[in-house]
DNA sequence: GTGCGACGATTTTAG
DNA sequence: ATCGTCGCAC
């Protein structure tokens, strides 16, 4: 067969990966090297050179969107949908893994994932439940607490505590969710992978069973797998299977949320693997590859890497010094008006940010200008209320036993049933060991309500009694149909809420009907026995649906710079380059964080292909007061010959954010962080600065006093150090 | 049991 | 500024 297209297009490294016959493989992939092509590529050469089954090859990503493009690439590449090939998402493949030996872990067939709002909602009540209080345990750094521990595969069982109070108690809200989890059959996203770590683990005929069937296991963004997913590679890695994993730890942003990036450095410590360089790049110009280059080489401990292009110098990067916020935005909005203009694409351009209060400018100003954009993050669809709302009702009639989805909507739309009729309810279930629903039937049965709440549960019940017999013989479609319309949820958001709020809702519930309506279950799910419906509830969970049936083809798009990574515009802003913002306040002191921030600013700057722009604001609005900031660290680290200022009105701003650019007489030549010295109060930092002219303030935080707020006018400030 | 006003926190986020 | 949760008044 003639193969000669898997390798024409590679280059060296490439073909390299490609080809490679035996041992271990550690592919070192720089921003724009082509990754995704190496893993299509070789996927393909071992299926049409080697003969490898598709059966025998497990390729893991991180995000659903990312699955599905490998997917279809190598379906083009071979022309055929690969039969058995599995590829997923490490919580995707679990999952599979999970529903076909649910029993040997102990999970009921039925078991049911609980996405991070449930989760949430499951550890409040939790903790309600112990009578603990939510100021001392919030149930959001509960949760936090619950998924650091089971992200390193730990128990309650195995968590050291060193007090009998906090700590302590700590572990217990882990230990009653848990039982609490076990009881109902559900499983959150990080028990999918802690569950299926212990399923290999504990059973070697499963783990031999899989290590033999997997020949061949790669793993895409090697970075940013955490210590479980690192322990799952091991298992599944038998001795005779050939792993390739591909990485940047210089695209590590995700530490804050448990990623190890010594993963990679332990992937070369337990598996002696070949190491493979990918640093020629083809996304970006010559320029915009030299000044990230130069930020990155700011870091230390990386494992050395140095990107480079055949491509053309192309423009210098453009810096902007915006007077506020406001500036700024009309000036990045402006820039990108000239760019559709002379024929450019709105989705050609990229507006990035660290924080995701910042889109709100930026809108304004595309929606005063009607340009089309689209915001990156915010809720998915199967996160939002009403969404999640009729999906607990579809939850209730798979399994009526589903106390979380019971408790979700219950009341919802208000029925008269509140807190303390609930609590009746809870109590009963506890002490007779049943599910809500059952203890629900019971209490109205025996009259152990009050007339008027035993009324209102007993309309609840029929309503689901109702509902279940209607939707006995439906399809998917008709049953999201039937929920909608008869539980009023359209009216009850009406009543509630402004009318183009729930029109909104009402649009999405009628998008949830199409996505009921389009929805193929997927092969495997039937073989596993699942019921459409069982399908249809995990997918939702696993893949919140990123925006469906959303039409972006041509907008702006506006996203913070972590969900930028992995794509690539040919015109970027990345804008608020700031000291406090960006690098972020709260990553300032630790050097570690601090590194990861500046990862973050390359993987940033990568992403633009032809023009990259800077920009800063000297004063913004935060949390409604206004903060005055230097440009960026990392502006700095740009070499000024890649750099071209750009003025503002009559000012000139310096070319790097090495200079103070504060107005001077305005601010007298302070900024934050300047050491300052008071005839009264002695030494201080400044650590705010609001207003202007007379009516100037000064945040100072003195050694001796303490913080103070000063009249800037007044207060004779002399700058030291 | 429901609904409004006060109060406090507020980086990044896929599954 | 803005959003979500809590407490108190109907």
């Amino acid at each position: 067969m003639d193969v000669s297209h898997l390798l024409d297009e590679l280059n060296d490294a490439q073909r390299q990966a490609v080809t490679a016959e035996d041992g271990h493989l550690l592919v070192l992939a720089g921003a724009g090297s082509g990754k995704t092509r190496v893993l299509v590529h070789r996927i393909a050469w071992l299926i049409q050179v080697h003969h490898v089954s598709p059966m025998g090859v497990l390729a893991v990503t991180f995000t659903n969107k990312a699955a599905g493009e490998m997917r279809g690439r190598i379906g083009r590449l071979l022309d055929l949908r690969p039969e058995g090939l599995w590829i997923g998402t490490f919580h995707g493949i679990c999952h599979r893994l999970l529903r076909m030996h649910a029993a040997e872990v102990g999970l009921p067939d039925t078991f049911q994932i609980l996405d991070s709002e449930d989760q949430y909602r499951l550890v409040r009540r939790v903790i309600r439940d112990m009578e603990l209080d939510e100021g001392e345990h919030p149930p959001r750094q509960v949760q936090g607490f619950i998924n650091q521990h089971k992200d390193e595969g730990r128990r309650p069982e195995h968590i050291e505590h060193f007090d009998r109070g906090f700590q302590a108690r700590q572990v217990d809200i882990y230990r009653r969710y848990q039982e609490y989890c076990e009881r109902s059959g559900l499983v959150d996203f990080a028990e999918l992978l802690l569950r299926t770590v212990e399923l290999l683990r504990d059973h070697p005929e499963r783990r031999a069973h899989y290590q033999s069937r997997f020949g061949h296991i790669l793993v895409d963004e090697f970075q940013d797998t955490n210590t479980l997913q690192y322990a799952l590679v091991r298992l599944l890695a038998g001795n005779a299977n050939r792993l390739l994993v591909v990485g940047d730890d210089d695209q590590s942003i995700y530490g804050w949320r448990g990623a190890r990036v010594e993963n990679v450095a332990h992937f070369d410590r337990d598996f002696r693997p070949e190491i493979i360089r990918l640093e020629q790049n083809y996304r970006s110009t010559r320029t915009i590859l030299e000044a990230a280059n130069r930020v990155i080489d700011h870091n230390d401990d990386r494992m050395g890497k140095n990107l480079w292009t055949e491509g053309e110098q192309g423009e210098p990067i453009r810096l902007f010094a915006a007077f506020n916020a406001e500036e700024e935005a009309e000036f990045v909005i402006a820039r990108i008006q000239e760019w559709i203009a002379q024929g450019g694409r709105p989705s050609d351009c990229a507006v990035l940010y660290r924080s995701n209060a910042q889109s709100r400018l930026f809108e304004q100003v595309l929606l005063r200008e009607d340009i089309p954009y689209r915001v990156y993050g915010g809720l998915r669809f199967f996160e939002r209320a009403e969404i999640k709302d009729a999906m607990a009702y579809l939850r209730l009639l798979h399994n009526p036993h589903d106390d979380t989805a019971f408790e979700r909507v219950i009341n919802v739309p208000a029925r008269g049933i509140g807190e303390r009729t609930v609590a009746q309810i809870r109590a009963h279930a506890g002490s007779h060991a049943q599910s809500l629903g059952q203890a629900a039937t019971e209490l109205v049965a025996q009259g152990g309500l009050s007339a008027r709440a035993g009324n209102a549960v007993r309309g609840f019940l029929q309503l689901i009694d109702a509902l279940i017999e209607a939707t006995e013989a439906a399809s998917l479609a008709e049953a999201a149909g039937a929920v909608i319309r008869q539980t009023e949820l359209v009216a009850w958001y009406q009543s509630r809420e402004p009318a183009d709020r729930a029109e909104a809702r009402e649009e999405n519930l009628a998008e949830l009907v199409r996505a009921a309506d389009s929805f193929h279950q997927p092969f495997e799910d039937e073989q596993a026995g699942l019921s459409p419906m069982a399908s249809f509830l995990s997918q939702a969970a696993l893949e919140a649906g990123e925006h469906q049936g959303e039409r972006w083809q041509d907008c702006v798009q506006l996203m913070t710079l972590h969900s930028a990574k992995g794509l690539e515009f040919p015109l970027v802003f990345l804008a608020g380059m700031e000291e406090g913002l960006f690098p972020h306040q709260r990553s300032i002191e630790e050097p570690g964080r601090l590194a990861e921030e500046r990862r973050l600013c390359y993987v940033g700057m990568t992403r633009a292909m032809q023009c990259l722009y800077i920009t800063h604001a000297e004063s913004r609005q935060t949390y409604g007061q206004t903060n005055f900031s230097r440009p960026s660290r990392f502006v700095a680290e740009i070499p000024d010959s890649l750099i071209e200022s750009i003025r503002s009105g009559f000012r000139v701003t310096p070319a790097t954010g090495r200079t103070d650019s504060h107005p001077q007489g305005e601010a007298g030549g302070l900024s934050l962080g300047c050491g300052v010295r008071h005839a009264r109060f002695g030494l201080g930092t400044v650590v705010s600065l609001e207003g202007q002219g007379p009516n100037a303030r000064i945040q100072v935080n003195f050694e001796q006093a303490g913080s103070k707020w000063l009249v800037l006018a007044y207060a004779n400030l002399e700058r030291v150090g």
